[in-house]
DNA sequence: TCAATAGTTCGTAAGTAATCGAACTATACA
DNA sequence: TGTATAGTTCGATTACTTACGAACTATTGA
């Protein structure tokens, strides 16, 4: 039978949930922003937060399970390419614009253009409408 | 006892090199250019194209075993990055910059500024001289 | 014909990544 | 209180990546 975590880890003094981690402005490495933009998820994340600003996971419609969104979500963070506050129950991301324009000038703005201009459609791999031959 | 593979896989008629393969300009992705870029051995190879022009892959001083360098070659290649063209036993790699340019403008331009500012030394991976403190 | 050079392929090992569902925490609200 | 909502953590699975050395092909040039 397993103890409530809460029971264990709060007794023994540990936080549960850790500290968002950010990296420092001058920490953000280009090969690792790269990577986490590396995926068509993230890519769509990115996109969306530029397209219509700051916004809770839940407002993404990806077909993934809510772990996996958490996981893209860590992996663009610890990047250094979004940003995540809490706000009640919700995590708000926010795209890290100015570091990442101060330390890579122009990379964002062209990668995301390049994304938009390839991925057209609204919600997230819609083949823009089946066509039949 | 191990037959000689020339003898199995000419005897039925199997080219034993691959064709190279690039993906035509349209079919690049944007995910893979951008992993294929992820990655400091491969970032290194496409910024001296850039600087210093095609060139084959032993001038490239990495530290890295002539397997590997083939992989990521490869890698870079079916990104759609670069051209692999065969001159006597070598491979000259180019940097197929109409090709992105045409596809996605401006992003090889950030990502290889990005990646000659913050990798200011020649070599592969020198960090910028010990320093002594 | 032989040796040297350039690069590929293969097999393997270790590490990392994407994914899920279940159990959980945290907050808001009725 | 209790319930709903938002998101995290955990453990497992599956797949991919990076890396190497050994064996190999292909070409050049002595």
């Amino acid at each position: 039978m397993r103890e409530k975590l809460s029971t264990i880890l709060y007794s023994e003094g540990v936080l549960f949930m850790k500290q968002l981690h950010h990296p420092d402005r001058k920490d953000i490495q280009l090969a690792s922003v790269l990577y986490a933009l590396s995926d068509p998820i993230r890519l769509y994340v990115a996109s969306e937060i530029r397209k219509h600003g700051a916004q809770a996971c839940n407002s993404f419609k990806v077909p993934i399970a809510k772990s996996t969104l958490t996981h893209h979500a860590r992996t663009l963070r610890e990047a250094g390419v979004i940003h995540t506050r809490v706000q009640g129950t919700q995590r708000i991301l926010s795209l890290r614009t100015e570091d990442l324009d101060e330390r890579f000038p122009g990379l964002l703005d062209s990668v995301l253009q390049a994304y938009e201009r390839s991925e057209p459609g609204e919600g997230f791999g819609e083949p823009a409408e089946e066509q039949e031959e």
